[in-house]
DNA sequence: ATGCATGAGAG
DNA sequence: TCTCATGCATA
């Protein structure tokens, strides 16, 4: 009786939503908003909460038989891809002059990536991995062009799918734009939203191939709200424990009467925040450390040789 | 725009 | 287990 979130209406309402977003973001007044249909064809009408099963391997819907689920686009991907070898290396070491309005750095030190060590080449604008500075402003433009041209952050998304087969959320684009990635996940979208760019404004009148992939059959957990409160006593044991352990993890949910999953998840979260690139901490901001703990039992990232 | 969530990958 | 990339659902 804590905190039930009003399990109500998720049709068109969020539909509205998503309209309202995307103009907001884009400042165009002629949305695309793909994000209706998206959301549109996910909701099949069930009862149930949230099916604990690992692979939905339950009743898939015909819709989602016809289009291709995100989920399965992006897994392949990630094995095209695969892993972080390709940039992992090749960073340019230094972000120093960010727009330091405050006297608060926006760069993190990040352990792992600001390897020095690597060469000397700066002028291929596709090979070498960007710095803090170049993402900020690549990441403006991106966005003032983007909306130039008529277009919203799940066009975009999509447009990537359909162009080189990774198809891209609106929340993607949208932290892209804001820096809120990592400095490696900035990496690695940038190459593909700048060809977009440039495919984008040379096609600049041609129709293009509009795809409206959608659907999905997953179903979610709903999503908790946290109390204010509640998240302020996170807040509070994050400050002196970002990486609680199980048992800590346990007790703290059993105090906030809170399932543990959900704690547990929170402090995953907590954690990510800190690696964004642009960390828009609350009230108590002043820390730039990230915790590189010792815990014997989980391997951060070897930082290569 | 952002909060909570999922899942792959690594150890 | 954790991190990391990513996204649905929501404020």
């Amino acid at each position: 009786m804590q905190q039930t979130p009003p399990p109500a209406y998720r049709d068109a309402h969020s539909l509205l939503q998503s309209e309202y977003t995307t103009l907001q973001s884009s400042g165009s007044t002629l949305g695309h908003a793909h994000q209706w249909l998206t959301a549109a064809l996910s909701h099949g009408g069930e009862g149930s909460p949230w099916p604990a099963s690992p692979l939905g391997e339950q009743d898939i819907k015909p819709v989602e038989e016809l289009q291709h689920s995100p989920r399965q686009a992006h897994l392949v991907q990630q094995s095209q891809h695969h892993e972080a070898g390709a940039w992992r290396a090749t960073t340019t070491a230094h972000m120093p002059s960010m727009s330091t309005s405050n006297g608060q750095s926006l760069i993190y030190s990040q352990p792992g990536y600001g390897e020095p060590g690597m060469h000397h080449e700066s002028l291929h604008s596709d090979e070498d991995t960007p710095t803090s500075d170049d993402l900020e402003q690549f990441a403006k433009q991106f966005k003032q062009r983007r909306i130039k041209l008529g277009f919203t952050q799940a066009d975009v998304g999509l447009a990537l799918g359909t162009l080189y087969g990774n198809v891209f959320s609106q929340t993607t684009i949208c932290r892209f734009e804001a820096l809120q990635l990592s400095f490696k996940n900035m990496c690695k979208l940038k190459p593909l939203l700048n060809k977009w760019l440039e495919e984008a404004d040379s096609t600049s009148g041609s129709p293009t191939s509009l795809d409206k992939i959608a659907a999905q059959g997953r179903k979610r957990k709903k999503r908790t709200s946290i109390e204010v409160s509640v998240k302020g006593a996170l807040e509070s044991h994050f400050l002196k424990c970002p990486k609680p352990g199980a048992v800590e993890i346990t007790s703290l949910a059993d105090s906030l009467q809170l399932e543990k999953e959900v704690v547990r998840v929170w402090f995953c979260n907590r954690r990510q925040k800190e690696k964004r690139m642009t960390p828009q901490n609350g009230p108590m901001a002043g820390n730039e450390d990230v915790y590189e703990d010792a815990s014997p039992h989980h391997g951060a990232q070897t930082p290569v040789p």
